[in-house]
RNA sequence: GCCGGCGUGGCGGAAUUGGCAGACGCGCUGGACUCAAAAUCCAGUGAUCGCAAGAUCGUGUGGGUUCGAGCCCCUCCGCCGGCACCA
């Protein structure tokens, strides 16, 4: 006797069965133009999963939400007659596999391939349709070699502002090409985080702190590579427009960017030939900028200040050096800062003003200094409060709020030049006057800064780059791949020396050469792996261009058609990965500006405690428990069931219990036990078309199912599915048509379930031969679902007082008739006056009294 | 502080986009089957009042538009996410 619960329905038979032949026979292998089986007249669809980082923990049931979801779309998307790509790989670069082999002394290629196949075996458990011959692993030298070939593209280009794309570093005619260059070494300030023994990307901190781990993060100048994505901030905003992403993610990829637009105004420095650049996005207040600020770390302070200031100004300057991020970020603090002892001269009002430097002024943005107008910029009050600086209001408010604080646009007044214009006519005019007059010109500025692009790790990417007497040379494509040399320590140095460089013998690169031992963040292998699934084994070119017009082509400007994953990559993977098509894009390697046209998020799946999954709460779900118990087709379903896709919401084991017993109904829908307890298919099926209220159930359910996979309502398809069977559970006969319809509605959700009672039906009927994938979509006829009568609801006053049913064919004169006639209507409206009769054809009348 | 999203039964969630609120599922209650239980099947299940027919109330709060509002407009409250001195 086994202690196990009897199954519902043999699902531990028939999954298993049905993977193993959807792998043996390549099922969901998708050919290749050019390739045996292509099929060049039918369209492609390109469905994308974002590839998972395979961690020792394996698979949560957050992976498969989205996994699910392309699953469905794919398997349709195949009976609609496409050429379906949807392929999985692995993102394996990355620190856990390194923190690991630290501990371990174990070559993190060795866990990677362990939790690989972990990853894979739990996502063939489940029943995706993923073409497997077309696997990718960003760590696999075949792979990371096309990575670095990239990299060599972007460092031998560089961004021309004339023709707005980037070109070969050839075309570039000036004396330094190392200074434009889209990848470059600087020195400058740096996120390092201690813990990690390596610096991060601004993305990748938060709140001051390691987005992996949450270790604490400070400012500190380093030589890195880094990546000019600044030079396509207007290409990346502009862009965004043509997609069919969330507004959300669109939002924060446009605020991520930071498009300010305004002026930069130089102010001349008394007794000096010195000036100070500021940047505005406010030229109209001119005139109420009664002093300037520079960031301490500003150049010019060295230049300009006094000699009875500097005792003050290096003190000052001392303190903010050693502030955190974090710390200096913290609003609720006052405003801090030191007089220079220097003065500029304001070009509006010809006056002399102090020039003062202060933590709040950022050397990164703009030009590190800023114009202080007191009297419309909060922080420049704040900062004139605290220091007793003089105030001047230069905008009229057009509303009823005081002019002093006020911040929005108005009307400009203290401004000879500019008196009486609206706030956007002087910020024109007073910009013009500046460039006539050499002293300014109008000014875009953007939050987003370029991409470092180095890490001091282990498990990255090697740099195809080698130094020679201090200065950088790529390696020759046919040098590729660098594969990085196998350590007994892979422990970061702490001292910001990477790993690699306890590699001599490595790092020798010939007498003279020494390699370079930075290696590349773990985004570079997830900003193109959409592009090698197209095409990924081929060992000439990081992508066939056949391959690549096809899978990417199509109208729209981006070519993956849909990719679903987590927000959490909005401003990272999401903007890099752009970043990265487009310099492909513009040296004509490949035919789309965008990679994804249609993105959509899954929503996070907390536990059945309404809390976030996580190991110390003990609330974390494991699918192989689910499916254990349940099966393959009852775990993807309840994951499409819970609620809307983009939604974040809770497990429940009750609610998969519940998914379970509908594909259990399904099941004795079609079968039932004999006496011996073996299932049989069930006498009641017969081939007939079924009554008309049966017809009408399933062309409805055909209508529902298929809209709703077309809007991503996978939730509200199931509960149609659900009341099919319901509706034929206690049928007397059950028409062949209807159910035949109604697998393949299912097949996408359930597609074990579906194959195995499909090969049941053909093996006594043969009407439909073949195997359930192959099958062609159905369509729903209008015919059936059309009514004689309509049910109307009768409201007086807007309340429902009854229902009748009328012909469909009622006119609104008779509705109003028989509505007007009804019994109910009549005792309610007796006495009184109607005032108004509405009638909605086929829905209602409403009956408006006194 | 600013920006965005969301508030519907005991719970997850539906609602053709202004026209019967609560589909479907969970849970619960009752019944059938069973010696019994499980499983399965059938029925009921927003709240209040009522024996019932029925009535009244009901989509975070308060107001507005409309014959009619979960849906549109304004106010406030709460939760979630993002940005955070960006000049």
């Amino acid at each position: 006797m086994s202690s196990e619960r009897r199954k519902p329905y043999p699902f531990d038979k028939f999954e298993p069965k049905w993977q193993a032949i959807w792998e043996e026979r390549h099922f969901f292998h998708a050919p290749n133009p050019g390739d045996q089986g292509f099929d060049a007249a039918r369209r492609k669809f390109y469905v994308l999963d974002m590839f998972p980082y395979p961690s020792g923990a394996g698979l949560h049931v957050g992976h498969p939400e989205g996994y699910t979801a392309t699953d469905i779309v794919a398997r349709y998307k195949r009976m609609r007659g496409f050429n379906v790509l949807h392929p999985m790989g692995w993102d394996a670069f990355g620190l856990p596999a390194e923190q690991y082999a630290i501990k371990s002394g174990q070559h993190p290629a060795i866990t990677t391939r362990e939790n690989v196949a972990k990853f894979k075996a739990q996502l063939k458990r489940i029943g995706f349709s993923y073409d497997w011959q077309r696997e990718i692993n960003t760590t696999d030298p075949r792979y990371y070699r096309w990575t670095q070939w990239i990299f060599l593209k972007i460092y031998n280009s560089w961004f021309n502002p004339v023709t707005n794309k980037a070109e070969s570093i050839s075309t570039y005619t000036g004396e330094n090409p190392d200074a434009v260059r889209l990848a470059y070494v600087a020195d400058v300030p740096v996120n390092w985080c201690p813990e990690l023994g390596t610096v991060l990307a601004n993305e990748e901190v938060v709140d001051g702190k390691s987005e992996v781990g949450g270790f604490p993060v400070v400012r500190r100048p380093m030589r890195q590579w880094t990546l000019r994505i600044t030079a396509y901030a207007e290409r990346l905003l502009n862009e965004l427009d043509e997609l069919d992403w969330p507004e959300g993610v669109k939002l924060l990829q446009r605020n991520w960017i930071g498009k300010s637009e305004g002026a930069e105004i130089d102010f001349k420095i008394d007794n000096s030939e010195e000036k100070v650049r500021v940047f505005t996005t406010r030229p109209d207040t001119l005139y109420g900028g009664t002093f300037l600020v520079l960031a301490p770390e500003h150049p010019l302070v060295d230049l300009i200040v006094t000699e009875e200031q500097w005792p003050a100004v290096r003190e000052y300057r001392e303190r903010t050096a050693r502030k955190s991020d974090l710390e200096r970020a913290d609003l609720s603090k006052e405003k801090t800062g030191v007089f220079t002892g220097a003065h500029a001269i304001n070009p509006a009002t010809t006056q002399k003003i102090p020039i003062w430097i202060a933590d709040y002024v950022l050397i990164g943005y703009g030009t590190g200094a800023i114009g202080g107008v007191p009297a419309h910029d909060e922080r420049d009050l704040e900062f004139a409060r605290k220091f007793d600086l003089p105030t001047v209001m230069v905008v009229q408010p057009t509303g009823n709020e005081p002019a002093f604080g006020f911040t929005g646009d108005g009307i400009a007044i203290n401004s000879p030049i500019i008196n009486g214009l609206t706030s956007a006519q002087a910020r024109k005019k007073i910009t013009a006057w500046l460039e006539d007059r050499g002293q300014g010109k109008g000014a875009i500025n953007y939050k987003l800064r370029d991409w470092l692009f180095s890490r001091q790790r282990y498990w990255g990417e090697p740099f195809p780059v080698i130094w020679e007497h201090g200065k950088h040379r790529s390696l020759g494509e046919d040098e590729l791949p660098v594969v990085p040399p196998s350590l007994e320590d892979y422990k970061p140095t702490g001292t910001g020396q990477p790993p690699l460089s306890k590699a001599k013998e490595w790092i020798r690169y010939s007498d003279k050469a020494e390699r370079e031992t930075n290696v590349m963040p773990q985004w570079a292998g997830s900003c193109w792996y959409y592009l090698r699934f197209c095409d990924p084994h081929n060992d000439r070119r990081f992508v066939g261009e056949e391959a690549e017009h096809y899978w990417m082509g199509g109208q729209k400007p981006g070519g993956v058609d849909l990719y679903v994953g987590g927000t959490e990559h909005a401003v990272l993977h999401l903007l890099y990965a752009r970043f990265w098509q487009k310099v492909l894009f513009d040296l004509g390697y490949v035919s789309k500006s965008e990679p994804f046209q249609r993105l959509v998020n899954q929503g996070i799946i907390l536990g059945e405690d309404n809390q976030k999954m996580s190991k110390s709460r003990g609330n974390i779900v494991n699918p192989d428990d689910v499916i254990d118990q349940y099966g393959a087709d009852a775990f993807r379903c309840y994951e499409m069931f819970m609620g809307p896709l983009e939604q974040m919401k809770p497990w429940s084991m009750r609610g998969v219990e519940g998914v379970s017993r509908f594909l259990a109904r399904v099941w004795r829908l079609f079968m039932t036990e004999n006496q011996a307890g073996d299932w049989e298919l069930s006498a009641k099926i017969r081939e007939i078309d079924g009554d008309k209220a049966q017809q009408k159930m399933t062309h409805a359910t055909i209508k529902k199912v298929t809209g709703d996979i077309e809007s991503f309502s996978f939730n509200t398809a199931i509960s149609q599915m659900m009341i099919f069977v319901n509706a034929f559970t206690g049928a007397e006969a059950i028409p062949l048509p209807s159910i035949r319809a109604f697998l393949i509605l299912l097949s996408p959700f359930a597609p074990h379930i579906a194959s195995e009672l499909w090969e049941k039906l053909n093996a006594k009927f043969t009407d439909a031969p073949g195997d359930i994938t192959g099958q062609q979509w159905p369509e729903h006829d209008e015919r059936f679902l059309v009514e004689d009568e309509a049910e109307i609801v009768l409201q007086i006053n807007g309340k429902v007082r009854d229902r009748m049913k009328v012909p469909i064919s009622a006119t609104e004169e008779e509705m109003k008739t028989a509505a007007l006639s009804n019994a109910k209507v009549q005792e309610r409206i007796a006495g009184k006056t109607v005032r108004k009769v509405i009638v909605v054809p086929k829905k209602l009348v409403n009956i408006v009294i006194d």
